[in-house]
DNA sequence: TTAAACACCCAAATTATGTTGATGGAACCA
DNA sequence: TGGTTCCATCAACATAATTTGGGTGTTTAA
């Protein structure tokens, strides 16, 4: 199962054509956009422009190798964050050891497999995007579930616990009316027990605080979020 | 050079007791916190005690085997961002990306080479929450690890250790909202048990000694910092 | 038209958080 | 070792905010 759209931005850096190619067949078969560079001066120019999410490093090349390129981009701050994965020929354990402690966040012996090399891959980019804000976005509101807050149009909305609970629980399934017993499961949970007109408060509360009626009553049914 | 807290916590699960050990002694070293288990069963029972930032399983165990482990804790909410390492005397390419597809991190083959087991595992670390770094700066606040020290506008400010702790893990990650049990668990471990106020009066120490309120309370939730 | 469903406001009940001062214990220092 | 200071915790109270349920008026659909 491939992805739609593009996963992720990958600069794969050989001077091997032949490798380039490989590699950059198969992750484009698994969704990666991806650059090729073919030494380590070219890869910091290209990097520059391209803005990988992750960058490919063999070990071994002219023009500056894959360590020193890699000391060079973590000296630039917009290279930081990004992950960087070393490729090479040398299998032993100290240079692995070596190329890991400086900041790699893999190290790929050659010769390539490369449905394994793409499963690696995948394994950081998910973590990549695990870590990345967890937000749900509908049009003008974006709800941020790890900073607990609610952005209407750039302005930020304090909600309460209820209130937030509420609100992700109909924007997680925009469109999708939620029953009155649903919302009372999934907000309330099965063992309190809340009269009807609690929902109705703190709906009204909701949109309140938003100003905009997002959420459209279904009579006699329940609610649901609209754009 | 011993990180002054512990980096992570890890959970061994492996039925080799020598393994375990040699593993635990290892990590231990590098600044980990580390618990054992001895097979599946005990590794689910546990991880749910320890709550581990990363578990490492080995594949063959009796009493479930790391991939059904693995599946399982996957399918818990709490472990569904944990980290997840597979270790295994296994060495083919078939059941390495199996591994990784599964959504583990990282699948490491026996025998263990100790050193380059701490290479990456640090290299997991560092991106789950970049803990290596000794200096965290936000704004005008610098927060030294190493030094145990923090500075606003230049002025040292002198916390005490739990205060700093605290401090260390709500900027960890500016903007999240960290909740109550969270913190319990992060800064006063799980088997010491303190009252509800004891963390407010400590961030009400911090937000008193900084001057500033950079900590801001979402009530029944917990607290995040902000700048 | 007329019930049922809903919105709105209010005030009470409940819960969460903030503050202070007291206590005992650990660390420090002479 | 004895005294001193600092620290973490707790208890009790103060304050603040959230949540709830009832009363009342309005809308809706049959």
């Amino acid at each position: 199962m491939e992805p739609a759209v593009a996963v992720g931005k990958i600069l794969v850096v050989d001077d091997e054509a032949d490798i380039l190619e490989i590699i950059s067949y198969n992750l484009k078969s698994a969704g990666y956009e991806t650059v090729t560079a073919k030494d380590g001066l070219e890869a910091i120019q290209k990097a520059k422009i391209f803005r990988p999410d992750l960058i490919m490093l063999d070990i071994m090349m002219p023009n500056k190798n894959g360590i020193d390129t890699c000391r060079e981009l973590r000296r630039l701050p917009e290279f930081k964050d990004t992950m960087v994965l070393f490729l090479t020929a040398l299998n032993d354990e100290k240079s692995e050891i070596e190329g890991l402690n400086m900041g790699a966040d893999d190290y790929i012996a050659k010769p390539i497999k490369p449905r394994l090399l793409v499963s690696r891959i995948n394994a950081l980019f998910r973590r990549l995007n695990k870590s990345e804000e967890q937000q749900i976005q509908l049009g003008d509101l974006i709800i941020d579930r790890e900073k607990f807050t609610v952005t209407y149009k750039g302005d930020e909305i304090i909600l309460a616990k209820k209130e937030f609970e509420l609100l992700q629980l109909l924007a997680s399934k925009p469109g999708r009316v939620f029953l009155r017993n649903e919302i009372l499961n999934q907000v309330w949970g099965t063992e309190v027990i809340v009269g009807d007109r609690t929902i109705d408060v703190h709906i009204r509360k909701i949109r309140q605080k938003l100003g905009v009626d997002l959420i459209t009553t279904v009579k006699g049914v329940g609610y649901k979020f609209e754009l």
